[in-house]
DNA sequence: GATACTAATGACACCCGGTGCCGTTAGGAA
DNA sequence: TTCCTAACGGCACCGGGTGTCATTAGTATC
């Protein structure tokens, strides 16, 4: 959950430069989140804050929902490709924890400025609810993977049940991550995955594949 | 996920009567979401069409996004009732079992009326997201019942996995559901559940007890 | 340097969901 | 009838989000 890349590596082209960046916009938005509470937080006053106007802020982020979220997408793009670059041999929870674990590696010096967006993600109410639109496209990479993996739809039960399954695990420790200020975020979701993953057996559930008429449903 | 129940159960007592139902302003809207699709329908609409003033709406109501979702807070009682009611012997994923499958049990008759309405919750996304809340709340009794069968604080990673292992199971099972129009869905939720069950042995799990330092997170 | 082109900006009006306030209405009880 | 009470409905207001459009500030061209 890196954030959002170069805004301004991009080549100054043509027409009117834009007058802030989405990191910019973005930290001004987070500490008044911070200060004042999410919902306390009106589009105005981040606007003003930022020194642009309040319609402009709705071409940088789609919602002030999205604010804390980031390029997100960008991010799940690593995902896939790093979930696609997993060699054949290695069982499939692994492949799923090191991707998973990549996923979430955020460098040294921007740990606690994520904590503070996941805090936000995580605990208020308006966000969690949003969050989910995310979180369903997350699962999705998961459970195409998984499915691609043991030549199941990803429709199908198992590959949507362990894209679930592995949102907890991911969600469960940043929850425990939250509530403990020393604790290693990748540390710790390495831990929760190894526990959970001898409960999951590969094996087992591919001696199941095929052993039901698969019926396929929209991701 | 049996409908709201008797509105009109209740005694006349005091004052003036109210001048609807739940039930009727429940039917009143999903019929013009079905009509016109969710976003479409405004709250004046459903309050002119249902012969009330706007302002009354949000006294049934707290926002136009809880219409679906019907009494749930009984319901989920209901379940929390069943799971405590369970015998110590049986083994937690068949008490967890049991308890679900009972909690989306639904009357004959209402079955497709369920269906429209789980087709709405699951396919829209607003409504996809403010479920979420609703979601937590249920994996907050099954993690709680988890947490309890086991000797583990309900925020703990078992539990909060489990929990979430058996929303996607159900989730995953809605959706094989609303994809075939000739399925039964406690059947369907039932052989979810048998399919994921193998995999999530209890007793592995036990073995595990205490093996960490437990780590508590609000649920 | 003037001009043309282009892209971002900001102001304005508007829609919709949701809330606080308050006077009105319709029922039962005294 | 009168009193009490709970539900009702209208109104003003707030905040998020969108469509529209004139304006601004850059680059490229002459």
């Amino acid at each position: 959950m890196v954030l959002q890349g170069d805004d301004a590596a991009a080549r100054p082209r043509l027409g009117r430069a834009p007058s802030t960046t989405h990191a910019d916009l973005s930290h001004t938005a987070l500490r008044l989140f911070m200060e004042r509470g999410f919902d306390a937080t009106t589009v105005d006053e981040i606007a003003r804050e930022a020194g642009i106007g309040r319609r402009t802020f709705f071409r940088y982020f789609p919602s002030k929902n999205d604010v804390p979220w980031g390029d997100f997408d960008r991010l799940l793009d690593g995902m896939r490709d790093h979930l696609a670059s997993m060699p054949d041999d290695l069982p499939l929870m692994e492949q799923l924890r090191r991707s998973i674990l990549e996923f979430n590696r955020v460098p040294e010096s921007e740990v606690e400025y994520h904590r503070r967006r996941m805090e936000l993600l995580l605990h208020v109410p308006t966000l969690l609810a949003h969050s989910t639109l995310r979180y369903a496209s997350w699962r999705q990479v998961v459970a195409e993977h998984v499915g691609r993996r043991l030549g199941l739809p990803h429709g199908d039960l198992i590959p949507q049940t362990m894209a679930w399954t592995c949102l907890g695990v991911c969600l469960a420790g940043y929850e425990q991550w939250l509530g403990d200020a020393d604790a290693d975020l990748l540390e710790l979701l390495d831990e929760a995955f190894r526990l959970i993953d001898e409960r999951i057996g590969t094996e087992a559930i591919q001696a199941h594949r095929g052993s039901h008429a698969s019926r396929s449903a929209r991701g």
